[in-house]
RNA sequence: GGAGGGGUCGCCUAGUGGCCUAUGGCGCCGCCUUGGAAAGGCGGUUUGGGGGCAACUCCAUCGAGGGUUCAAAUCCCUCUCCCUCCGCCA
């Protein structure tokens, strides 16, 4: 959520960003609706202050006639006050909730996903001596996937994933969990990219798959109708699309301390999405199920470094996509792509051979205090001064996308697959599956 | 699933309708005292919001939300979390 107090200071602003991010407001509304709050308030608490002076006028002694009738009238009518006071505070959070974040200065201007900014490209498009097969086809002739016993049990969209392909996925957990609890290799990755943050590891977290409402409406990242899973028969719980769904709002009416920040979390979780409105896209392999699992940072910083841990997450991402060895090009998202809650985001694609392009694998979220006033998570500092949090959250890996090009990126002529170095000791020195 | 007991301002805690603008202790901050400290003394110490240039002032906040009442930490209802016991269970 965004911050009444700067929409009022700023309309302008925030009219000209929220379009540019594809949300129009109407910030006169929105203001008259403020102002309206604020006099019904005004007259509230009035009525409140003069309740609460006839109760002090009776205490200790006898409450005289009079005072209980003037108590009872203000009673009725304050009653009625404040059932007009709730609708106007209904209907003010209603508009704020459709106020976007402001992007920051650097996102570039942009009307549709074209307009994102090619930051860099690494790597050269991996060649091959013989025709490229796709991820699906080689993991159905090795009987990796099973994609036909798993729409017969579950559906469309879900997989039997099976036998060395299971170990490589574990052995990119393994092999995530090992760099990112490694204050050493943190440090490193700081150095090497002139950051200014801290080493502190993250932790690893299993998080619950399920998430309540009232928790999952406080990330703004609920989204009934194409993404989340309602469970059967229950109002008031959905299944986990990302870990970063049930990361993010851990710490919800929570203050934390400044000196303990910043707060960086690892989490692994199987994740569902509805994928509707995707019908007919990606629907070979494994890039695109309703299920698939995933490693996702998380972390929680003070405003002051907020900036700084986007810069660092998406250097992460970076070091782990290069030290699989896979060609990638990294974009700058513009104000249309980075998405209602962020203030910047980050895009990490790779190259995909029989595709014949780059698809994207990781994404970088910054939403400044945006995520932190709609969930409550607050930090104090050692001066004592309590201000909403800065969250970030990125992909570490959506561990079945980065099996897939793994697969059609290191496949060999007789459709085997080359594991990557840094992955070997993980997978008990096996070079190839 | 069943039966009980709990949730009070960082921590512990008092508080069964008006004397609660919530008690006391610990911790923390400031001042006094001291050469410096400790001890002691005095004062302060939840959070959010409205009004005001400001001093200040008002409102809300005792797990959450409703209700009863002139008046609720206190009584009633619903929810939630924690603890104890029973049952079931990977």
């Amino acid at each position: 959520m965004i911050d009444i107090e700067f929409i009022r200071q700023h309309p302008d602003e925030v009219r000209e960003k929220s379009a540019q991010k594809s949300y129009p407001v109407d910030v006169e509304a929105i203001l008259k609706l403020d102002t309206e709050y604020r006099e019904l308030l005004g007259t509230v608490e009035a009525l409140r202050a003069k309740r609460n002076e006839i109760a002090g006028r009776m205490k200790g002694g006898k409450p005289s006639k009079d005072d209980i009738n003037e108590g009872k009238q203000v009673k009725v009518e304050l009653a009625e006050r404040e059932g007009y006071l709730a609708e106007s505070e209904t209907a003010l959070a209603a508009q704020l909730k459709k106020v976007p974040n402001m992007p920051l200065a650097e996102v570039p201007v942009g009307a549709s996903e074209d307009e994102n900014k090619v930051v860099k490209t690494v790597g050269e498009p991996t060649k091959f001596d013989f025709e490229p097969k796709n991820h699906a086809q080689i993991g159905e002739q090795n009987d990796w996937i099973d994609k036909e016993r798993a729409t017969k049990v579950a559906g469309a969209r879900f997989t039997y994933l099976k036998g060395p392909i299971v170990l490589l996925q574990f052995a990119i957990m393994q092999w995530v969990m090992s760099v990112l609890t490694s204050e050493t290799t943190l440090q490193k990755i700081i150095d090497d990219n002139d950051l200014k943050v801290s080493a502190k590891p993250f932790i690893p977290v299993i998080p619950p798959a399920i998430v309540k409402t009232d928790a999952y409406k406080a990330t703004g990242r609920l989204n009934e109708e194409e993404v989340t899973y309602k469970l059967v028969g229950d109002e008031e719980q959905w299944l986990n699309a990302s870990a970063e769904h049930t990361l993010c709002n851990i710490y919800m009416g929570e203050t934390l301390l400044a000196d303990t920040l910043p707060r960086r979390f690892i989490g692994y979780s199987t994740s569902f999405r509805k994928e509707a409105g995707t019908y007919g896209k990606d629907m070979e392999g494994i890039i695109r199920l309703h299920q698939f699992d995933k490693l996702e940072m998380e972390s929680f910083t003070t405003p002051e470094d907020g900036a700084n841990e986007h810069a660092f997450m998406i250097a992460i991402q970076e070091y782990l996509v290069t030290q699989l060895g896979l060609p990638y090009r990294m974009l700058q998202k513009c104000t249309f792509d980075i998405g209602f809650p962020n203030a910047s985001g980050w895009d990490l694609e790779v190259w995909v051979p029989t595709q014949n392009k780059y698809r994207e694998t990781h994404s970088a979220d910054f939403m400044a205090d945006f995520q932190a006033r709609g969930l409550n998570t607050r930090v104090k500092s050692k001066d004592g001064k309590i201000v909403f949090a800065n969250t970030n959250d990125a992909t570490a890996f959506a561990l079945g996308r980065i099996m897939a090009f793994i697969i059609e990126n290191y496949q060999t002529a007789d459709g085997q697959v080359r594991i990557p170095e840094v992955l070997r000791q993980f997978m008990g020195g096996v070079e190839q599956i």
